[in-house]
DNA sequence: TAAATAGTGTCTATCAGACAATATCGT
DNA sequence: ACGATATTGTCTGATAGACACTATTTA
């Protein structure tokens, strides 16, 4: 086996969406060894010539993989170490971040690298320490969610709470079979006066019951 | 200058204790460039082929430069980029340790490194990105206590809870002129049950006042 | 007016801070 | 008994969940 002198480095990023039913996330298949045919967060290896920083090489992965650009990562931590790369010792900074899942779809035949979306809680064997990566993300952006972080990044421009509070419930929801709810009252409470979203005045939404007011993130919203 | 195809990696680390007043921070003054005489935190140049990971680099910057073993290291987050450090493109890894200040100086003089604890909060200026770094391992530190996690790796092996709280107090204080005084009541009930301490039967601190009940970290207890 | 959903009001359990009251030691 | 600190009790305000009630639309 070779030994180099350097390390790998390299950003994984988990990317996630809500579906009809559950949180999601985007997964490639791996094209080349190690691993290859298994499923992997998308990533790339640090290029220092091209990426300022391990942040640019996170955004440069979900760039040329998947034609994807988000409003903002969120650093996760390191995986480093001997054993989780069959190739070398390696050490691979974890992001993740939210996006409509629509977005995805739209720009995404730019590059015919396989890509698919998995239920966050089961998406089978994953490359890597992968599972593990997906586990941490996962933990994290549901503690987000349970401290009453709006995950604004996964709603359309325009929403309203309903809808919100829909998305909370999916991301919130561990297995397919119980079946989270989130008080009404609480969560209108929480949020309609929230610095994290602004009422759009004059704007409710339609259908054969009682408009909702409609709500945008704020300027100031930070995730 | 010259470019290097593959970046430099180390791992830092921000070690705490606790004075007559404030919190502390350990610091090292370089003895080489760059940032030569400048006071930085701790850390250490990966070495593939004797670190297992990177927080094993970590304890090993401990361990050869102050002769120091941690009980634990929280890793906070990964700092990279081409400007942070003049030599090269680089990459390091901030941890955290809580560590009573005397079981430093007990066994520091194996290496004739200089070394010095700095109120945490006014360090002087700093090497590369470290006052950033030392402000997030802050900040950590203090969200950790704020929210009730007792900081049991800065005390002695038995302790009271008045010690305790006179930790956490000047763990919480930012500054020498504001005096921050938790409730005794409260902090009394927070932790006389919680599952991270065990009273210590028939041991008890002696003077002429109510001896208080001495407990010890339970087994259980990750920070 | 019925159906459906939006938004509000109210009750209650919990929790934490403030602070008073009581307990237990050495002297 | 006194001084000093430990421990417990009580009050109060903030908060969130549970759940019922009112409001507003279309059909």
């Amino acid at each position: 086996m070779i030994k180099h002198l350097y390390p790998l480095i390299s950003a994984d990023v988990a990317l996630f969406s809500i579906s009809d039913t559950s949180l999601q996330v985007l997964l490639v298949q791996r094209a080349t060894p190690p691993h290859k045919g298994l499923w992997a967060l998308p990533g790339a290896i640090l290029k220092p010539d091209e990426d300022v920083d391990l942040e640019a090489t996170a955004r440069r992965a979900l760039r040329s993989k998947l034609g994807v650009e988000v409003p903002y990562l969120k650093q996760e931590r390191a995986f480093s170490g001997a054993e989780r790369d069959p190739r070398d010792w390696s050490l691979s900074v974890l992001y993740w971040a939210l996006l409509p899942r629509h977005q995805v779809h739209a720009v995404a035949g730019s590059r015919v690298k396989k890509f698919e979306w998995f239920n966050a809680d089961a998406p089978g064997a994953l490359a890597f320490d992968h599972a593990e990566q997906l586990g941490l993300a996962r933990s994290a952006l549901r503690e987000r969610v349970k401290s009453h972080s709006p995950p604004l990044h996964l709603m359309e421009e325009k929403f309203t709470l309903r809808q919100l509070k829909t998305v909370c419930e999916k991301i919130l929801r561990t297995n397919p079979d119980d079946e989270i709810v989130l008080d009404k009252g609480a969560f209108h409470r929480r949020f309609a006066k929230s610095p994290d979203l602004v009422a759009v005045l004059g704007d409710k939404e339609e259908g054969p019951r009682r408009p909702a007011q409609r709500y945008r993130a704020s300027s100031t919203f930070r995730f």
